[in-house]
DNA sequence: CTGTTAGCGCCTTCAT
DNA sequence: ATGAAGGCGCTAACAG
């Protein structure tokens, strides 16, 4: 239980502390190769491993990165913090991640702890519930955002990362168009954030441009069960939109939801009215988590390009000086079998 | 970018940094209630927040606990590590993740990186590729591991939280017994682990008991494509596996999957071979991940108590003295639609 | 090329 | 009830 220190290694190595600080941090620039070696088998010989904690206290930073999600549980979250796991890791950090389960208290506690641990910047995937304090964040270390409320001026010092989510709506309805559907819905929770906002603005104008009828669903139920991990709450909103699908004035034979989530719980939905996927309606999603493919029939959807973005919110952190890498982020339309020509 | 220290908020406060000291460790015993405030105060004016590093150097103890997932893209681990982060919560705890991607090698790396951390124990839900070198990190911290390949001597040091593996698949069997089953299969990759093994000891056992006819099918696919988040292959291993239940010698109106992802590929399997489920075949999975309720249809299965097992995981970590919080976690059974009377 | 030294920010006796 | 002092393990000058 009592870890050797490096004092112990330069004792055994019959060497100085500091030749094994430099030994540690790759400074070999003029040491004997002979004294290398001996460091080395030392270090092994004694299971040493430098603590990490004398290090930042020392150097005034950690090797880590801070991530916030609104939950682990919900799988997009989940891929995400693979990602920025896997970004980090490139640049030989560490990443510390917390759920926020949208409590805005705690998505300050936590942020709070994050400046505490010392992380070298923060990652947010969390909804910016409380844009005043995040901005006071950003005076302590860098702060990237994947999700933001709004875009003025108080967020000039929060660097945002984000798919062109207008982009995203407008290939899906193109894509519906050229299968020959002519009148679409586009559902939706109500647009609280701007990637929101942004794929209902895509949504309307790839609608006007292709002359074909857009129905806009906002699914609002504040009755359904709170839902601390973000899946639940979108699946059913989902699933009692379809309803408002089925009887639209414009008659769509098609739907894009706002993200698979609620793609595959109107999937649900629809079929329980008895609607075929994609024979009586086409039905498209965004984001490409696991389980479109694993939806029957399988989701068309858009595909966010989640470790490039990963990879670029973490750059924005470690390596600020190389080129910001692309401000939006192409979506890719994923065709499988929920979308088709329309029926009659 | 420059954090306040103690120094400072003593300065402000007009009062000693051990004063401070005292106040951030509740140890208020003999301050005065309004050098209290003064210091309440001070802090918050500056914003200060004690430097975890330091204060570690110092205790010797982080505040943190270390996890190893395969990876969190994985949604049932995701759904752990949201447990584990909850239940360290409790205590006052971070939580530090790693995915291992299920390399040996990075594995082991990870493992060090968590004890240079200096974390007060290690969770790991990552099968032990390296029974040697886990045992080796128990002589530094405490263990506890969730899925465990063998169970022999050399594991003594190594706690264990499980579910009750073999009630599962034995519930499996009597409720589809009750269902009027007379034939059920048990689909699962190669039983490597403890876990599944148990699983199968189970199933044999229920299914003897019963005295009806159980077949297993072992599904190995060495040529499906390298699956370093653990979804894909689960389910592309189902997907396939399909073919052999339908075809199987006993004639299964029923099907058990070693859990849920495999469960919703046999699903898709199933119906692409024309099967519809429940009514020419009964589907039954183990977990109950988030999708089991958006599946089609919504799919019965065995439900792991993964926040009890979370909080027995960090007490033992955490507060070993405590009473050990039961050895073998029961499963729950959770009726949905895909289980239902067989055909004919 | 390697050893010596002086803290990093905090916590914990021990005095006061 | 509060202040002073030493050191946790490591790194980064600077000596040698």
């Amino acid at each position: 239980m009592t870890e050797p220190k490096i004092q112990d290694v330069a004792r055994l190595a019959g060497v100085s502390p500091s030749s094994i600080s430099n030994f540690l941090n790759n400074r070999m620039g003029q040491m004997r190769p002979d004294t290398q070696a001996k460091i080395q088998q030392a270090i092994e010989q004694l299971g040493y491993r430098p603590n990490n904690a004398a290090r930042q206290l020392k150097t005034g930073v950690a090797s880590m990165v801070g991530l916030l999600v609104p939950s682990l549980a919900n799988q997009f979250f989940g891929a995400l913090a693979c990602a920025v796991e896997t970004a980090a890791a490139r640049h030989g950090c560490h990443v510390m991640t917390f759920s926020t389960f949208r409590d805005p208290d705690r998505e300050r506690a936590v942020m709070a702890d994050l400046l505490a641990y010392g992380v070298k910047g923060i990652v947010t995937g969390s909804a910016l519930s409380d844009t005043e304090h995040l901005v006071a964040v950003t005076s302590r270390c860098p702060v990237v955002a994947f999700d933001i409320k709004r875009n003025d001026e108080s967020h000039a010092r929060i660097a945002t990362i984000s798919m062109d989510n207008a982009a995203a709506t407008t290939l899906a309805v193109q894509h519906l168009v050229t299968l020959g559907h002519r009148a679409i819905a586009l559902v939706t929770p109500p647009p609280y954030t701007l990637n929101r906002q942004e794929r209902i603005r895509g949504f309307l104008q790839a609608v006007g441009a292709a002359g074909i009828a857009g129905e806009l669903v906002i699914a609002d139920a504040t009755d359904g069960p709170s839902d601390p991990h973000g899946d639940t709450r979108l699946f059913e909103l989902g699933r009692s939109a379809a309803a408002r699908i089925v009887t639209a004035a414009s008659r769509p034979t098609a739907a894009i939801a706002i993200n698979d989530m609620m793609a595959i719980g109107i999937g649900v939905g629809l079929k329980q009215l008895g609607r075929r996927i994609p024979a009586d309606i086409s039905l498209i999603g965004i984001d490409d988590i696991f389980f479109c493919a694993a939806h029957d029939p399988p989701l068309t959807t858009l595909r966010q390009p989640i470790q490039a973005m990963a990879d670029a919110a973490v750059q924005r952190i470690l390596a600020p000086d190389e080129k910001p890498d692309g401000a939006l982020f192409a979506p890719e339309l994923i065709v499988r079998s929920s979308t088709a020509t329309p029926p009659r």
